[in-house]
DNA sequence: CACATTCGGAAATGATCGTTCCCAAATATG
DNA sequence: CATATTTGGGAACGATCATTTCCGAATGTG
């Protein structure tokens, strides 16, 4: 899975020596368990393999990559939760299996180490635009989703008419978001998928 | 609304010039806006308005005035809190005030700002063996009260007897960390009720 | 085979960090 | 009034931070 994966015309020049993806990769667990602050250059020099000084041939600066890792965590765990949510037979199974894939990620080990958009948005989105506008396309695009699953729920019948589609996309938002701040804590898979399962409450 | 406020015979020595409880106040607002590493002890300084020399006197270091403004956050928001939920009639009603409560700190500047909890959570809890403390004893009492509420409507005929107490507790939970999670995009106190009181269908 | 360009990596840089030190001021005790 | 104790506040300290610089190595271009 890559970000990046250009054409291949090489730019000319020494080539990179180590993989992009799998050093972003790296760097999203450090910034994800340490937040931004709390991380160093030499953190994520360290934890992605690179000395410092290649790390700013890449980079403009500790910020950018800190977008750079938030931009490929998006991008694979947007991948892996809609792989997650296909099998759903219509809306409200797709949403049930949304909220199973929130609780898996809501769990144990994955679980203390936290959510980067959640990290991002509590600690950088009130001074960093660029941060606070990732966050919120984050949010948008959650927000669309759940509320076309719910459309899609209403239309094979698997979920009732009466429902609002656009408040209850934002409140299953809020729910996810909230399984990843109680997961900071540690808990058991079976307690976040009940939690899930009590959500689809909500639909009814 | 004080912490400390001890006994009277004063201590030898002398006296303390600023008022803890209103320095702490400030520490509240520049921790929760930006963070406990992105907050520096000059930060502090400037917004409590006491030297760093003398934050030195009256805290062991810069942890212990993070975990001082934590433990007074918690006391005055637990006190609003109780206050704003008093006047329900029964527990749904209770819960509903809770609710609003949440949707009330979850937009505006209030809402932007966010929560010293989730902040700590999100920051701290997975390295920090004191804040993790701190924030599961504010998830238990959050948890207790829903667990409560739950219990003390469905005997008051509110609620419904097929609701689960404790995982009802630990949904709503998620529910009004995730609104703070939210808020910190900046969002409509109308939207914010919105999303409180579509999950008071979880209740039904 | 030269040349421009980019990368790897270690060392250097200046700024900022959390914390301590020091001394004057303010209090309690004797 | 003298002494012990604590605070206020500014200056100083060493550590760490993000970033830059420098040089050898590796590539495309002519």
């Amino acid at each position: 899975m890559s970000v990046t994966e250009a054409a291949l015309p090489r730019p000319a020049g020494r080539p990179r020596e180590f993989d992009m993806d799998a050093a972003l990769d790296k760097a999203i667990v450090v910034f994800t368990e340490r937040g931004y602050h709390g991380t160093s250059v030499g953190d994520l020099s360290a934890a992605m393999g690179v000395t410092a000084g290649s790390l700013y041939k890449a980079f403009a600066d500790k910020k950018a990559i800190f977008l750079a890792a938030f931009d490929r965590y998006k991008q694979v765990r947007n991948g892996l939760r809609d792989e997650a949510i296909a099998p759903g037979r219509n809306g409200r199974g797709r949403i049930r299996l949304l909220l199973h894939f929130y609780a898996d990620g809501a769990h144990g080990d994955m679980g203390r180490r936290g959510c980067l958009v959640v990290g991002a948005a509590v600690e950088l989105a009130l001074f960093d635009a660029e941060a606070d506008a990732r966050v919120a396309r984050s949010q948008a695009g959650f927000e669309m989703l759940f509320e076309r699953l719910v459309r899609e729920g209403q239309a094979d019948g698997s979920i009732g008419g009466h429902i609002d589609p656009q408040v209850t996309a934002r409140l299953l938002y809020a729910v996810i978001q909230g399984m990843r701040v109680i997961g900071k804590g540690g808990q058991e898979f079976a307690q976040a998928l009940a939690i899930a399962d009590a959500a689809l409450k909500i639909l009814d």
